[in-house]
DNA sequence: AATGAATGAGGTTTCATTCAT
DNA sequence: CATGAATGAAACCTCATTCAT
C-alpha cells in the first residue's frame, strides 16, 4: 500500500505473483486439454516462465492440480456450507443460495469450474489422493444433511431420500453448468446464466417441496412392476 | 449350438470369445483405475491373456476404450431413443422410461456405467475423437428435442428451456447413479435402486410438469436481483 | 542339453542372455565411468540394446548396480566364507586362501572387481540400500571372527585386535588390487598378480603370526609418547 | 596482530570466515551423503548461508570438492612427505610416523578424512580432474620410493615390491581408519585409536622388516602352484 | 556481499506399440 | 492365434548454475 515496500514485501509479492501466474496457467491448460492431456511444459509456456520454475513452486505436476483444486474448491465449499448451514433461512432460500454460489463461481471463473468438474467431481477412486474424490462427495453429504434437517421441520417431503435429493440438486446444477461449459448452451450471456440458475432451482424446488400438486402417480404405479425387467439392456453386442 | 461347428464358426466364436474377455477386462480396469490410470498391460493381465493379444483385437489403447464406449453407449442410446421418440407415450411415461433405461443399465453392468460416466460424459474437448464427447452431448440434445416437442403439446411448461430440462434430468440421473457407484448410497439392493429411480423421475416430473402448485415464487422473486452479484466468489486469494 | 530345446527353454535362455549382456555392459560402463558418471543410455549402448530394454530387465538404474554388486559380491563372499570357516585348515592356509579368492576374482573379471571396490566398499552410509554398505562390513566382521577363533587356538598373537587384523588384511588386499586396477602396477601379468598375492599374504602373516622375532619394539617405545601430539595436523578449523 | 586492521584485511578476514564456513559445511555434508548424494543447496543450508553465496566463493560444485580435498590433502601429503623423506630417521620410524600422521588427521577431523577416503582415494579414473585421482596415487608412489630407498640400505627385505609395500601400508591404514569411520570399531576413544595405530604399524613392520623369523614358507610353497587355479571364481552363473 | 528466484540442459522413467518367433 | 521381448518417443523431474536485486 505504501509507496515504498520493504525488500521482503516486494519479493513476497513477486513470488506469489509468479505462483499465481503459474496456477492461472495451469487452470487454463487443464481446462483446455485436461490434466492428462497436457505436459508440464505446456503450463510453463502458458505462464510464460521457464520449465523448472513450475517445480520451484510446486512439488510436481500432481501437486499443481491438487493446488488448483484446493484453492478453487475450498472457497466453493465454504460458501456452500455457509449457505447450507445458515439456520435463519428456509430450505428454499438455501437451495437458491446453493445455485447462486455454483453459478457465480462459473461466472467468475468458468475455466476453473471446468477443471473442477472434469478432474475433481469424477475420477477413478483409487487414483489420487483421497482428498480429491472425497471433497466432492463430502459436499454432497453436507447437502444431504441439510435436506435431512429440512425433513424434520417439514420443509421437505418426508418420503424422499435426503442423499438422493442432494444428488439430484447437484446433478442438475453440475450438468447445467456442463451445458454451458461444453457449448450445449449457445447463449452464455449473464442473463442466460441467471435464467438457467433460476430454472434449475425452481424446478428442483417444485419437485421436492411438499406441495399440493402431486404428480399423477397412479399412471405409473401400475407399470412400475415391469420396469427393470422388460427392458433388455445387455451391454455387449 | 450344433455339435460340430464349422472351422470358421469355431474360430469366429473363439475369437469373439477372446475379444469379449479383453473388452470385459478393459471395462473392469477402466472402472477401477480410469483410462489414464491404467496400462494396456493391466488390461491384458486382468483378461489373463498375453500382452500383445490386445493389439491383435484392437488397434490401440484408444480403440479399446472407443469400443467399450460404443458397445455400451450405442445400446443405451438406441434404447433411450426408442423411449424418447415413441409417439404413443406421454412425456411422463417417457421420462420414467429414460430413468428405467439408465438404472437398468446400471443394474446389469454397473462397472460399464461407471466407465461411461467417467470417460464419456466428461472429458476435455480436444482430447479425443469427436465421437466420444459428442455421443454424450447428442443424447442430451435428443432429450432436449423431446422436451421441446412436449412443449408444443402442452405437456411441458412452456417457460422452461428444453435443453436445461434435459440437463436437469440427466444430471439428476447421472449423479443419482454416481451416488451408487461411489458408495454414497449404502444400500445398493435392487429395491433401493428402484426406489431411487422412482424418486428421481417423480421429483423431476413434479418440477417440470405444468401443475397447479407453482412453488411460492413470490418469496424469491424479490431477491433474485441480488443473486449473482452479492455473492463474492473470487476463486483465488 | 538336448538338440531340441522346448520353446520356453529357448526363450529362457535368450532372456537370460540379454539380461546378462546388459549386466555385463553395466559392469564395463560402471568400471569405466563410475555409477554416477554414466547414464542408463550408456549402458544400453554398450550392450547394444534399446533404451527401454534395460528397464525391461531391471526396475531402475539403482537396481542395475544392486544386481551387479549382488551377483559379484555374493559369489565372492560365499567363497570367502568357505575358506574362513573351514575347520580343517590352519590360519595361515586360510589367509592365503582369502588372498587367493580375492586375486582370482580379479584375474577372472577385473572390471567387476573394480566396480565392487569403487561402488561397494566405500560409499556414504545413508545413500543406498543397507545391503551394499553392509555387505562389505559383514565380510570384514566374518574375517574378524575367524581371527578371534585363531587366538583361542594360539595361532594368532593374543595381543592383536581381531577386527583390526581383518581390516589390515583386507586393506592390504584391496589396495593391492587397487594398485593393479589403477595402473600403479605396470606389470599386470598373471605372474605379477601371483607374486603380489603371495607377498601380501606372506607379509601379513609374518606381521601377525606369533613368531620369535618380535620387531624391535624398544626403539619406538620411547618415542611413542610424542606420536599423536608433536604432529600438527590441523585440517583448518 | 595489530590492533587495527586495514579495511582490506578486515574484509579479507570476513570473507575467509564465510568461505571457511562453507568449506566446513561441505566437508560435513560430503562426509554424510557423499559428493554425488548431496546438492549444493544442502551445503548452503548446512552452512546457514544463502544458496547463491556458495557460487560467490567457489566457481562450482566441483571446485568445492576440489578445495576440500586440496586443503585437506595437501597438508596431509606435505606432512607425509616430511616424514617419508626425512633422511635422519630409520624406516621403522618413518612407518610409525606415517601412521601417526594418518591417525592424527583422523583424530583432528574425522569427517574430512572420510571425505578424502570416499571421494579421493577411490573414484573412477576418467571422471574428474586428474589431480584428484593422481593425488592419492602420488602419495602411494612417494611411499614406494621411500621403501625402494630402504631396500638399498638393507632396512627393507629385498624380495618385496616397494609399490606393494606402499599399498600394503596404506591399505592397512586406510581400512583401519575405515573401521573407525564406519563404526566397525565400537571403541573410538583416543586410546583405542592409539592402540590401533600402534598395532597397524607394528604388524606391518614385523611383516616387512628383514627379520630372523621368516614365516614357515615351506608349508605354502608346495601348494602355491594350485592357487589361482583350483579356485572356481566364475562371477556369474 | 548476499539473496534466492529463475533457467534449462540433462537424466530417469514410463508405456504404447511393434515384431520376431 | 498367441506370446512377450524389444523399441524409443515422450513425459517427468532434478539440480547445477546464472542473474537481477
Amino acid at each position: 500500500m505504501s509507496q515504498r515496500q520493504s525488500k521482503s514485501e516486494a519479493a513476497g509479492n513477486r513470488e506469489s505473483e509468479r505462483r499465481r501466474t503459474i496456477l492461472r496457467a495451469a487452470i487454463d491448460v487443464f481446462a483446455r486439454k485436461g490434466y492428462h492431456g497436457c505436459r508440464v511444459a505446456d503450463v510453463a509456456r502458458e505462464a510464460g516462465v521457464a520449465y523448472g520454475l513450475v517445480y520451484h513452486y510446486f512439488k510436481n505436476k500432481d501437486e499443481l492440480l491438487e493446488t488448483v483444486v484446493e484453492t478453487g474448491w475450498s472457497g466453493f465449499v465454504s460458501r456452500m456450507r455457509a449457505v447450507a448451514e445458515d439456520e435463519s433461512t428456509s430450505l428454499e432460500e438455501k437451495v437458491r443460495g446453493i445455485a447462486d454460489v455454483a453459478f457465480e463461481a462459473y461466472r467468475v471463473d468458468p475455466r476453473a469450474v471446468k477443471v473442477l468438474i472434469l478432474e475433481v467431481a469424477r475420477s477413478p477412486a483409487g487414483t489420487q489422493v483421497v482428498s480429491r474424490q472425497q471433497a466432492f462427495l463430502d459436499t454432497i453429504r453436507m447437502a444431504a444433511t441439510m435436506f435431512a434437517r429440512s425433513q424434520t421441520t417439514g420443509e421437505l417431503r418426508a418420503d424422499l431420500d435426503p442423499m438422493l435429493c442432494a444428488s439430484l440438486l447437484f446433478g442438475a446444477i453440475e450438468l447445467g453448468l456442463t451445458a454451458f461449459v461444453s457449448g450445449l448452451m449457445e447463449d452464455r450471456s449473464p442473463e442466460a446464466l441467471d435464467r438457467a440458475k433460476l430454472q434449475i432451482a425452481e424446478s428442483f424446488l417444485r419437485g421436492v417441496l411438499p406441495g399440493a400438486a402431486a404428480p399423477p402417480e397412479a399412471s405409473w404405479k401400475q407399470e412400475k412392476v415391469s420396469s427393470g425387467t422388460k427392458q433388455k439392456v445387455g451391454k455387449r453386442s
